[in-house]
DNA sequence: TCATAACCTGAAAGTTTCCTGAGAACGAGT
DNA sequence: ACTCGTTCTCAGGAAACTTTCAGGTTATGA
């Protein structure tokens, strides 16, 4: 578990006044190696970013002071240059957030997943150009798979594979911990939206759904392990 | 979000009194490239138009002190030469903006699309060859398909195609953006006009306006990512 | 070896997203 | 004022996707 500010990772700043919510991004976003701070309301965001400096920011659209478009211009001005991924309600904001894929911000609308947050976060950090560190180009790979974020294409074997948004979202995060185990548990937490309701027979059936499409070459990489979860890996020779 | 005035960009001054717009502008401006100042009235562009020698001004015509045919006059007088893309209100102004633009100058009405000022401004930057850094003819292209920025013109597979203004702008940033997906809500900021209220709807509308004119050619090049965007691209044999 | 829990998968119901035609609204040109 | 091209809204239907569920299969350990 990281629990320490990392002298080379991104900072990025939360700022959501409902307290499950915005623990829930920083326990994420920490977990995936970003350094975060959380605000609950805006002036106290003013105050944090105004000595944190973020390379970006996840703001929610509805404080209860200012809404997250003040709070974004304030903190620019303030010359803290950053990018912001907006959260909103699913309701009528929508419209009110015209205009914020310009400058290579975004938004997402609530409830949304983890996994989506975070690849949205680095998509976002790759372009607004403070990512200097990291040059991947915006595709992952795992033996002869290679998932691309930015055609939203996915291959085995150079084949081209047809995936339905869910299953595209299951695959990545099984790459993102490619060798590694991962529980049903995790797999719902980070890639259905955090109000999922449902049981986890969902994954099963998901990953029922992604061996048919990508285990249907040889070998197999996506593996049982019984009583704990999936593991994507190349089996022994 | 880029700040930072990179050493090979043109620059560019927006003078605008209203800071929401001139926001708007320098964001997507910078986005793209440029290297960008701001001016919220005449006297202010004239000081920093004198030390920044911008190679084009994007000016409103109405300022609260000086117009912006005086701003641009005195700029020239001082020896700044510089290409000015005019910026006027819907009204009657526009007759008189015609005819004061005759060198290799440009206006635009208010709401535009930024999409649409971009180009303008890239191809006032090309005529006036204030840098010959900008080699590319005003000819975009992607597979049979041509779209040309000068006259307006589109043609697949050598056959002429009769668009609309909006449908030539939505195929313009398909094509600016072959090969990835770009969402509805990405095409609604850069394609329609910034005050536009409605929904995203009508990017479907006009998409299927576009494959209509486009798409009844083999092979198909507008694809749904479905839950995603759209994303122009050849179909892989 | 058997009982059991865990897992797999097909099918069907439920939901969302997308496509498209029809028509209202608008403006420029005649 | 009329016409025509264009923009925009809306709603029905089609298609894709998600979710639930139940019966079958497999691994595990008693």
């Amino acid at each position: 578990m990281i629990t320490t500010a990392e002298k080379n990772s991104q900072r990025i700043l939360v700022v959501d006044d409902e307290s499950s919510i915005s623990e829930l991004i920083s326990t994420s976003l920490r977990f995936v190696g970003f350094d975060v701070r959380t605000a609950a309301n805006g002036a106290e965001a003013l105050r944090v970013a105004e000595e944190f400096k973020p390379h970006a920011m996840v703001l929610d659209v509805m404080l209860p002071d200012l809404d997250g478009f003040e709070v974004c211009k304030k903190i620019r001005n303030e010359g803290v240059d950053t990018g912001v991924l907006f959260l909103t309600a699913k309701d009528g904001m929508e419209d009110k957030v015209k205009g914020l894929t310009l400058g290579g911000d975004d938004y997402m609308t609530k409830p949304f997943s983890l996994e989506e947050l975070v690849a949205r976060l680095r998509a976002l950090l790759r372009r607004t150009g403070v990512d200097a560190i990291a040059i991947d180009d915006e595709k992952m790979r795992f033996a002869d798979l290679e998932l691309d974020e930015a055609t939203h294409e996915v291959s085995r074997a150079g084949q081209m594979l047809d995936l339905s948004p869910t299953e595209f979202a299951l695959l990545r995060y099984l790459i993102i911990n490619a060798d590694r185990v991962v529980s049903k548990a995790q797999i719902l937490d980070h890639v259905w939206q955090y109000d999922f309701r449902g049981d986890m027979g969902i994954v099963e059936t998901y990953i029922s759904y992604l061996r048919k499409k990508v285990d249907s070459f040889d070998p197999p990489l996506i593996h049982t392990v019984r009583g704990v979860g999936y593991r994507l890996r190349m089996p022994p020779k």
